[in-house]
DNA sequence: TTAATTTGACCGGG
DNA sequence: CCCGGTCAAATTAA
């Protein structure tokens, strides 16, 4: 199976999901990578005010893993239910009261073919 | 038939 | 003019 022929990056958003509804909105190549990276934004019904944009992009260390870039944060849903919540919170908590987190990255693996 | 994705166009910053 | 972020019409999925 091949990620780059038959099947589209956002298709396998099952090994990708993290609990939010993303609606992808874009996909681009990138010249520093030989993978594309796609462009997701919330996906939340009423859908406005709500600024959170996701970013994923396969790593090319050949380890399988996806580098996920948050951007912004969830102004809809009902939040304390999600572990991104709070990350977001932990890392917030570090950076002190004089500013706040608006995007972080975690890498998490790909699909297993086995 | 409605909603989500795909994909080239569009656009703004450097 | 290049690069990457977004838009939106066409296409596909639900």
């Amino acid at each position: 199976m091949n990620i780059d022929s038959t099947n589209r990056f956002t298709k396998m958003t099952k090994v990708l999901d993290d609990g939010y509804a993303w609606r992808k909105y874009g996909e681009r190549n990138i010249l520093s990578s030989k993978f594309p990276r796609c462009y997701f934004r919330c996906a939340y019904k009423h859908d406005q005010g709500c600024k959170a944009l996701k970013q994923a992009q396969k790593l090319e260390d050949g380890t399988n893993m996806y580098r996920i870039t948050y951007i912004g944060r969830h102004a809809c849903l009902l939040p304390n239910t999600s572990h991104l919540g709070e990350e977001l919170d932990q890392w917030d908590q570090e950076l002190g009261p004089d500013s706040f987190l608006i995007s972080f990255e975690k890498k998490i693996p790909g699909p297993d073919y086995s």
